[in-house]
DNA sequence: TCATTTAACGGAGGGGCCTCCGTTTATCAT
DNA sequence: ATGATAAACGGAGGCCCCTCCGTTAAATGA
């Protein structure tokens, strides 16, 4: 008699079974539109907008996310994964150097939304919260095993640290406002990429 | 030619001629009113129930004070300047242990809106805000003229140094946090107005 | 399949923030 | 005293926060 638990095999530490299918589409359905709202006009939009546009109750808001910062961390969590998650199809699908263009390009939509939220991502790294803890580093090593497979596969030059082309990547976000700025990002992304193209064993002999 | 200002003489570099009287009365007011608010149940105090209490509308509050930080400033600032007022008063009233004695009493109250503001004060001192430059050593410098009279003439011991007191009156603040909290607070500080009379030369002969 | 059980929904409601603007009134020149 | 003129008033209104609770509809087991 060592689990008593009937049904979920699977209850971890945190006790909880799996949320209800309407539950799950709400709450995924938030998540996205407040990813959206956020990098748009910053954390600070109103949650009861969010609400809204989501197609949800004010109240199935508060009950997913009881406070403002839990909303924060579920769509910083979200947008992790979903770099992750991504690197993982375009390594599936695509050629590594296409693979890797492709995403450095998703990075640009990813540092928007960190945009709107980089002060409450401040205040969320002096709470307690795992969540950095849990996603600190994922990003990065996602972004080097990208960029290993395109070095295998002679794709770019192997002489580039993705540390460096990842801070490089980062910089961009700090370094532009204007109202083109998602255009500009893709041109300067795609700057970076050719660099990492030349000469490269496989680049057609490119210098 | 040197000065075209027809009536205000004294128009510094501020340049504001003074309130009206009714916005002068307003004003007064809702410092007040604030002050006692602040000091009960914090700086998050509804705005709304500030105006209303001080029976003025809730567009005058925020005509006099446009943020919330304007009105904990002049709030904070009203209570000093009443302290040092108070003090001279006292000064030239009262024999100086008596005024002394009074005074002290006087700082709990003026630590008790300090109790409720304590977050918000931090806060405006990370601000550009010119307030603690010009009120921070005026209490000390008004207590130690107090003590000074009090050793003049004999009524307490000269050996006490006046920032020790104050330092000992400041802690009665973080000390206590019970529903008595103002009855503890004035018992301590008769004890400590005590031990300054104890061995003084006109103390009749005590000790 | 159908009844039962709850988890989840969602919006009304009470309160607050702040702005805008029509109304009142202190002040001043006559 | 008496307008004329701004300064000051004040509250309605729009938006938001968050809670509470009656209603809806997944999930489950008979």
């Amino acid at each position: 008699m060592a689990g008593s638990q009937t049904k979920q095999q699977a209850r971890k530490t945190t006790d909880a079974r799996p949320l209800r299918a309407d539950a799950r589409r709400n709450r995924d359905r938030l998540v996205e539109v407040a990813a959206a709202a956020f990098a748009q006009s910053g954390v600070d939009t109103s949650l009861e907008a969010i609400a809204r546009q989501a197609g949800v109750g004010i109240g199935t808001l508060y009950r997913h996310f009881p406070v403002r910062e839990a909303l924060i961390e579920a769509v910083y969590r979200h947008e992790v994964e979903a770099l992750v998650a991504a690197a993982e199809e375009l390594a599936r699908t695509k050629a590594p150097d296409e693979a890797l263009a492709e995403w450095m390009q998703r990075f640009v939509g990813y540092i928007a939304t960190k945009r709107g939220m980089r002060d409450s991502l401040r205040l969320l790294l002096e709470s307690k919260s795992p969540l950095f803890a849990e996603t600190s580093g994922l990003v990065p090593r996602t972004f080097t095993g990208l960029m290993e497979n395109a070095v295998k596969a002679g794709k770019i030059r192997a002489d580039a640290d993705s540390a460096d082309v990842l801070h490089a990547l980062s910089s961009i976000y700090s370094a532009s406002d204007g109202p083109d700025w998602q255009q500009r990002s893709r041109r300067l992304v795609s700057l970076i990429m050719d660099g990492l193209r030349y000469n490269a064993p496989e680049s057609g002999g490119q210098r």
